[in-house]
DNA sequence: GTCAAGTTGCAATCAAATTGCATCTATGCG
DNA sequence: CGCATAGATGCAATTTGATTGCAACTTGAC
């Protein structure tokens, strides 16, 4: 997170990296690789995920598409099944929170970390390079190869502590 | 992770903290200031926890349990309902991976962090002051109010990659 | 011992995610 | 273009981990 974003704004927009190919493009190419096939389900949910600025899960997309029976329409298990061939394909990101997938951009995105706020439950997301580079080292020291990092920093945002304040404010007054 | 204890080790054990009271006698006391009872159930589940060196999910304590009909049978929902309690006295943290929730020790223990290897689905131990700290200096600046941090990093650990190489050297032989 | 509050086990339920399978369709080939 | 078929889809059912309602039981204060 840079110093001139603070503080942390939920869902907040990283910069989106320069990448040659679309990410269209990149999951034509996979599926190509595979013998896989471009159908209306997986366009409709390719389109449907680049709209998502944020983390979501299964169901916030689901809420977001043609309902059964309307045009477009894609049943509950293509849903998931496509998801994960996002996720095989390189463009999301899948991890669990509370019990629930989220899944967030991975391709043309840097990679970042997460505060949770124990309160509000927002999902803050900040990037830091030293970080990734002390991670880097712990695990050379480790002999670990890394793929990916996920912190997740749990605690009370600042808009929370804000709110504390004013109502410990209000039990002062009483 | 300490430089001597290379490479990491599943399930590795972290020294144990000096505390002044016993994770038994802490429970006992977040029972009687919410007038809860000390029960045969938690009593039993207290112990095994406590048998669990490394983290653990329900169905693996369960497993360690007497079955029902036999002494000391503690049912499924009661396990559940007593791991919950254990991590609001502050004895245990839960946390999901692969959409189970896995609860590992937290009282007496010092924080740390997990490489999951995505091979053999291992996850190994390591704890690092100078990433705490840094945590710390990057929750400071996004004014975030830190409660607890969770680093996974994925990647492939050093016993899968040397499989690997064993097996590219046997495909080289043919 | 008595009693009320708290706890337990059972069975049922919930929710997210996944699967089997019959039907449908995208795509390569003639 | 039309056909053949491998691959994809939607439905319904299922799986799995976790949770809940409730009647019966237990604990601990009096």
């Amino acid at each position: 997170m840079t110093e001139s974003s603070l503080p942390a704004r939920s869902g907040m927009t990283l910069p989106r990296l320069d990448v040659s190919r679309s990410p269209q493009d990149r999951f034509a190419d996979f599926l190509q690789s595979r013998g896989m096939r471009d159908t209306r389900q997986r366009q409709t949910l390719l389109a449907a995920v680049f709209k998502q600025q944020h983390h979501f899960d299964a169901d916030q997309l689901i809420e977001q598409l043609p309902r059964r029976g309307q045009q477009n329409y894609v049943s509950r298990p293509t849903v998931y099944r496509t998801l994960g061939e996002f996720v095989e394909a390189g463009l999301l990101k899948k991890f669990d929170l509370d019990g629930r997938c989220l899944y967030e951009h991975d391709y043309g995105y840097p990679e970042h970390d997460h505060l949770l706020c124990l309160e509000c439950r927002r999902l803050f997301e900040f990037e830091n390079d030293a970080l990734k580079k002390l991670v880097g080292e712990i695990a050379l020291q480790a002999q670990f190869q890394v793929q990916s990092q996920r912190l997740i920093v749990e605690g009370v945002c600042i808009d929370c502590r804000r709110n504390h304040r004013r109502e410990r404010k209000r039990v002062d007054l009483i």
